[in-house]
DNA sequence: CAGTGGTCTAGACCACAAG
DNA sequence: TTGTGGTCTAGACCACTGA
């Protein structure tokens, strides 16, 4: 026979899938529009579904799909640019920073939280829990840990608890000069009471912000928020305002 | 019947196990160990191999495993800080910003890029092929889209290819006044070249950085960088030699 | 070669949303 | 109640690595 071998690397079907399925988003389909259900996508391409799903999946990582339970799966707008630039040097909560304050406990922070702030393992911080809305979507959720000794005037006595207490606690960090702060992005997988408040599956991807925040030589508190990396774009700068629209042109109602 | 039911919200198998297993890396196993084989694993929690693999598959997007085909699934070292500050105001290729050149070619940029850069839809740019390396390992590939009017005194004829050229560009590039620059963190999926060079599957989870460079009120460059997700955190800021150790305190070989 | 992770199938049942 | 996506199973074969 000859030896013309077209295809000696084949691609998985699941990718194949999804470079198709891609196109027809491009092409086929407007924002908000509802897809067939897998099922069907999958006996129309004559794969099984759980090779659909995969292909799903990936479209949906990459903000493409949006998939509900109960409900269906439609096309995602284009990812919102969130700005979290660091030039600003604030605190948190300064001049309406687009988060809004949830919660204040105190509590034991996890070891990796600690080693950040410098103080015992055993220790209580206060831990602020907040949230950010972007054009009326939660878009992130941050726990954000205040050593007492950040606060030192602040009385627990005459503090409600909730909100009102958290903006205490926001209010009088304020109150001390931010030397400086350093800023990490990795990617993580959402607890179950973020996936909560983010309207997502528990272990749904996210990126993590990690912030710390500098006084007097210290790490005077210490962010972790969780970007819902789907419907998230995270500018650093003045682009946050920029319509990014990564894949393929116009669109059109089938 | 009594009603005393404890779990009505019984959380997923995957779910559990992640945490299970999560927690016997920290306690059981040491950076770099093989753990048993999925088909042994899956037996011994009691599951089909497929939900065990979900469950694998969380913990290497949380960059706490690594797997590789025909060998094995060991534990990853903590993730890598790779600094991506944007404050140092610098052209890509000055004072050796750790990528190295690798390729150099003329080709019309995808219209998502295009919108970006000034230039006419059908208009070629030089696509400038980069590759960063953070202690030994490949972090990051990057095509960085030059138009033709940012390195107008580049002659076509005298440069070679290859790297050499890569190399021309970027040179041409850094004599002109860099104004500003605009960065923005998203989570995607590699393509099939990237995941070659960045040694991954096609489809791996990357964190993709775009940054813009302005130049005389244009956008002189345009780079699309990515990063590695399972090994990389991004750090804005001087945290980049701070270990970070986000899962349990110390390890030991089993 | 044997052993590993990667892909794929054809089912099943469950949790959830909406009519 | 119906239809959706989410979870799970028990297999099979393939692609790759290293001895």
């Amino acid at each position: 026979m000859g030896t013309t071998q077209l295809e000696s690397v084949p691609e998985p079907k699941y990718w194949h899938l999804k470079t198709v399925i891609g196109e027809a988003l491009d092409s086929d389909f407007a924002v908000g529009e509802i897809l067939p259900n897998e099922r069907d996508l999958a006996a129309r391409f004559g794969v099984a579904r759980a090779t659909l799903r995969q292909a799903l999946e990936q479209l949906e990582l990459e903000g493409r799909l949006q998939r509900r339970r109960g409900v269906g799966t439609t096309v995602a707008p284009p990812r919102v640019g969130v700005d979290v630039s660091t030039t600003e040097h604030a605190w948190p909560g300064s001049a309406q920073d687009s988060w809004q304050s949830v919660d204040c406990t105190q509590a034991v922070p996890p070891v990796a939280v600690a080693r950040f702030l410098d103080t015992g393992a055993d220790e209580e911080t206060y831990v602020v829990r907040r949230l950010r809305v972007s054009h009326g979507q939660p878009v992130a959720a941050e726990l954000l840990y205040v050593p007492a000794a950040s606060v030192a005037e602040l009385s627990a006595i005459d503090t409600p608890s909730g909100p009102a207490r958290a903006r205490a606690v926001l209010r009088e960090l304020q109150r001390r000069e931010l030397d400086g702060q350093d800023r990490a992005v990795e990617l993580g997988s959402a607890r179950a009471d973020d996936a909560k408040e983010l309207d997502r599956l528990p272990g749904a991807p996210v990126l993590m912000v990690t912030t710390r925040y500098f006084s007097a030589g210290r790490t005077a508190a210490l962010s972790v928020a969780t970007y819902r990396a789907d419907t998230c774009r995270l500018t650093f700068g003045d682009s946050g305002d920029v319509e990014i629209r990564h894949h393929g042109e116009e669109r059109r109602a089938s």
